[in-house]
DNA sequence: TGTACATCAGTGAACGCGCGTTCACTGATGTAC
DNA sequence: TGTACATCAGTGAACGCGCGTTCACTGATGTAC
């Protein structure tokens, strides 16, 4: 049973790794200026270990950014749970959403290059949609017109929020307060 | 003088068509999808030629950037000529943005984009804030706080509302409301 | 007007390089008897 | 317990390819005399 535990969780260990080193050069190179060189150099494997844990380049990229977004999923269901539709709960996704992708890297790659490798292209924006309609109900209770359009854009707010926090390193009340000032309070 | 004219006004025309096969290119492939070998082979001349416009594929990208924003700049300006700094004049610069990107090529990968070259990435970064400082004015004497940030995070949102007219292929007015009502009507 | 020369946009073959992908192989581990 | 076999993550050399860049050259045009 414990020799069986180590077999099977060995190979995720790996493939996590990858994943880890794609976005720490998502973060340095942008999502289409990485290799599959680079990144099994950084994770300190063969070349031919990538091809046992992704079917390719592009399979790849999409596998970093689906666990992007499950991790960002997750921190958001986690931070609204039990509440309304409402204002309170929109700010609570938004500020979950912000929080946990200061704590990941290639955030900006993963959420604003999104648009870029053309290859992985309808998934993500797949990704980004469903993270989206989360909110329709929450404006639809405070009250806006065009839900599904300021839904789109909101979440273009927050990635944008989300990209120069990660920039600064850190929070940035002031953009917060201007993503809440957008909605009205 | 005619002769003269001939000689001289070739080259900017063999430059302006690499532009604009590198606008289209951009289109299909995103800023970091194109190469020089499609964009030769789409303006239909020599590789050779690349380089005597241009030192080399970075300087290519820039350029096709440089072009897109005084274009944007150019019409923006004359959009709020004379307009005193108001909600008026900030929406007539916002529409004549959204307006000019839907008649240039390559929009959503020179504007959305344009975070993802490595090379090109500081004067790309210069030429964005230069255009969002045009709204400082408008957005302090519409009576906001924090107007740095709300300068920042409404570029964002028209860059946006731009991508998703441009996929549209026309304007959408829904997202332009949004984007009024993001400002307090 | 005619001739020799200068200029310079345009050409395309050639280069070295890093890319993504493949594949026969290794060796550690689990299973059957 | 010991032995033979199966599984499968991991390996790294080898591949063909398209990339960005260079450079000696061409030929049309303008200039000098």
């Amino acid at each position: 049973m414990t020799d069986h535990e180590q077999r099977t969780s060995k190979a995720p260990r790996t493939r996590e790794a990858l994943l880890d080193a794609g976005a720490a050069l998502a973060e340095e190179h942008g999502l289409s200026g990485i290799s599959v060189n680079m990144v099994v150099a950084r994770a300190g494997v063969a070349k031919g270990t990538f091809y046992v844990h992704f079917k390719g380049r592009s399979s790849f990229v999409d596998a970093m950014h689906a666990r992007f977004h499950a991790r960002v999923e997750a921190a958001m269901t986690e931070a609204v749970a039990g509440l309304q539709p409402g204002a309170e709960r929109l700010f609570g996704a938004a500020e979950a959403y912000l929080d946990v992708c200061l704590q990941n890297r290639g955030v900006k790659a993963l959420s604003i290059e999104s648009r870029s490798d053309p290859a992985s292209q309808a998934s993500m924006a797949a990704r980004r949609e469903r993270l989206a309609e989360g909110t329709i109900a929450d404006l639809q209770a405070i009250g806006w017109d065009d839900v599904e359009a300021a839904a789109e854009l909101l979440a273009a707010v927050i990635r944008e929020v989300s990209a120069l926090e990660f920039d600064a390193g850190h929070p940035l009340p002031a953009s917060r307060r201007t993503l809440k000032r957008f909605l009205g309070t």
